[in-house]
DNA sequence: ACAGTATATACCCTGTCGGTTATCCAAGTG
DNA sequence: CACTTGGATAACCGACAGGGTATATACTGT
């Protein structure tokens, strides 16, 4: 338990597993068929290390185990690339300045 | 060359760089001293990772190089999470409510 | 050219990851 | 109860990640 929500998305399958559980939950059969390359018990222990992460939490239903998405984690997340948004606008904001500096002085010239 | 962007930040230490570098650029040593319990190499190879997958750019001054953020790859990582914010938001959103009607039946208990 | 500082690379070792097969368990069904 | 089905766990394996020490490279100042 208790594993590190980072290093649980740093695997593409676990991405793409979490992508196929935004619009609804899904049991963990219905998620192993779209990873055709992958043995049963390898897409259980994606699951297991969702699990784990706090990414996903599972209700059991007549034979079935349902998986969906949990928020909080992801929305730490967020929380952490949040830093960092107000760098990448200010970097965006330059790259439009001097593009915008540069129009200008052409435009200068031919004025 | 072209590596992952998730898998760069699964570590926790190089994550800590990145929030190092948010402000300012910073010189390798420097970066280094952030980190006592790690070897010179070791420090350089995360800054390696770094560059491969594109989070950070160098520059040579003199004697050092500067390791400096780039916002791009970031960018790419908060795009995938903002698929899921519609998400939490709406689940916060259930959560709100639900604590709202208890709220509201406790009222009309009382009323 | 030499010594020193700043950083990267080579090489090795160990632990973890992701995958596989075989097996187990729990739930439903005849 | 025996059989099937959905899914998790166990045991094993090759690849790789991340750590260390030793060494190479690059630039500076003398």
């Amino acid at each position: 338990m208790e594993r590190d929500v980072f290093s649980a998305l740093a695997d593409p399958t676990r991405r793409r597993m979490l992508d196929l559980l935004v619009r609804q939950e899904r049991a963990a059969g219905e998620l192993g068929h779209a990873f055709p390359h992958i043995s049963q018990p390898g897409i259980s222990r994606h699951l297991r290390v969702l699990r784990e992460a706090g990414l996903v939490r599972v209700r059991q239903e007549r034979r079935h185990r349902y998986y969906s998405l949990r928020s909080e984690r992801l929305a730490e997340v967020d929380a952490w690339i949040t830093k960092y948004r107000g760098f990448w606008e200010f970097e965006l904001d330059s790259l439009e300045a001097y593009l915008d500096s540069k129009k200008r002085a052409r435009g200068e010239h031919r004025a």
